[in-house]
DNA sequence: GGATTATTGTGATAAATTTCACTAAAAACC
DNA sequence: GGTTTTTAGTGAAATTTATCACAATAATCC
């Protein structure tokens, strides 16, 4: 029931909720968010009656409990500790955002394979890819994000899992396989390129052709 | 009919595809196709079917002739392309990814605000911001990049769009408006993020809970 | 305080997407 | 050359996801 999208829906409100709050918004209406986050209001509506969220007849909802329960549904009520596996370009970028720290989510480290990679000096120290599973176990991580080569992607998966790592955000462009109860989401930026340059070739021959 | 997630998965095939190529295979059969994609045998000619491919009742797919459709599919016939605006972390990163190039991606040129990033001797230079709407017509440039701040992304979308741009890969944690017949595909690392941390952990108290 | 208005919450409905399951045809086998 | 096997192709069915539309209700107005 639960399924991807809504979650990112849920995700993509709070986003939106937390700079309407800032803008001073102490109620905020299902058709104002639902604007906000490219959905319809009663898709908004719908999103929350399944998390069992309510707001108020006339009135809407009150803009700070509503970032609450959001908040307390993606587990921002506590630091989630997620370390990055292959310091490379993708990984570099995700060390060195500032945004991330703001939101409850906390980089601990980087791996890397690469002796020239690491670096224990930095806030976001980076690692020998050989200390990866005993920092797991000791630091308790249960996230971890994939940035290397597609060829050694599924390695590197393994050893996660194996050193007790729950959910996965993979950039490599393969299919990770993992037990069941591991959770594996990947973003494959080259397909999402393809997928613009898809619609826009797409839509310029439909629009010759009329 | 053809939405994102066939596009989404004609890419993966594809992807899949040149792999196995290399690997010497010189036919490929529905299900080994959705094995290394993540599918099912049926959605794979499903999708194969909406797009006019065929392949022999036993025998399978020609590999090559396969990658030729799906090639010509997603624009791969010819170089597309492309500018990033915001050479920050994701920026950055992008423009140093060597993997684009073979995949008939070219990153032409990067733009940023800051003068301390403008490097013009660069294989891919880095440009001033201002010389961006003169650089997207000149050299036909319909393909672009955002990785601004959310607080800028939508002004950059617009002057993307005046210019000329028609498709959009955005970055920026904000839903952008842009005219009827502008692709837009956003893609939000801190969602990715979210999504993971949200699964773990309600399979982590499913299972407490059980 | 009764009428009016605005907005939620949700069953019912519709649309989109995926899977099923079977037909047809090509290859392999005997 | 006929039989068996294998796999594509595809309507039909099932499932999932999104929209509609309206009753319920709280605030506002007069
Ligand atoms: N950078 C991009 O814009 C981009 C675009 C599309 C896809 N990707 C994908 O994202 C992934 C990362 O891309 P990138 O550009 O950052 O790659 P990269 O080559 O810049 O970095 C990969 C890093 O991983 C390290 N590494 C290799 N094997 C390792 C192992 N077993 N354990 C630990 N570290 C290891 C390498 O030393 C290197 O530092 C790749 O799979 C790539 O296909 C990246
Ligand atoms: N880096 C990440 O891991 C990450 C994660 C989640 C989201 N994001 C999002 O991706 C976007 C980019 O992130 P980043 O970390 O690369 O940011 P960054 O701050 O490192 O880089 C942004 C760059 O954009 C430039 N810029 C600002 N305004 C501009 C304008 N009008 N025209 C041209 N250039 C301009 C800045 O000078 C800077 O170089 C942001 O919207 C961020 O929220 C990034």
């Amino acid at each position: 029931m639960v399924n991807k999208k809504v979650v990112a829906r849920l995700s993509s409100y709070r986003t939106a909720l937390l700079r309407f709050h800032e803008l001073g918004f102490v109620k905020v209406f299902s058709d104002t968010l639902a604007e906000a986050v490219g959905a319809t209001s009663a898709q908004v509506r719908k999103d929350f009656s399944l998390f069992g969220i309510s707001g108020n007849k006339k009135g809407g909802y009150q803009t700070d409990i509503l970032i609450e329960k959001l908040q307390s549904l993606l587990g921002k009520d506590r630091v989630q500790p997620v370390i990055v596996v292959g310091i490379g370009n993708i990984g570099t970028a995700l060390l060195k955002y500032r945004g991330f720290e703001d939101e409850g989510i906390r980089i601990v480290a980087g791996f890397d394979l690469d002796p020239a990679k690491i670096n224990r000096k930095l806030k976001v120290p980076v690692l020998p890819a050989d200390e990866m599973q005993d920092f797991i176990r000791e630091q308790r991580v249960t996230i971890g994000i994939i940035a290397v080569p597609d060829a050694a992607a599924q390695a590197v998966c393994d050893t996660l899992v194996a050193a007790g790592i729950r959910g996965i955000l993979n950039f490599a462009p393969i299919v990770l396989r993992a037990e069941e109860g591991v959770v594996v989401n990947n973003v494959n930026l080259q397909n999402e390129l393809e997928n613009v340059i898809y619609f826009v070739n797409t839509l310029a021959k439909q629009i010759k052709g009329k």
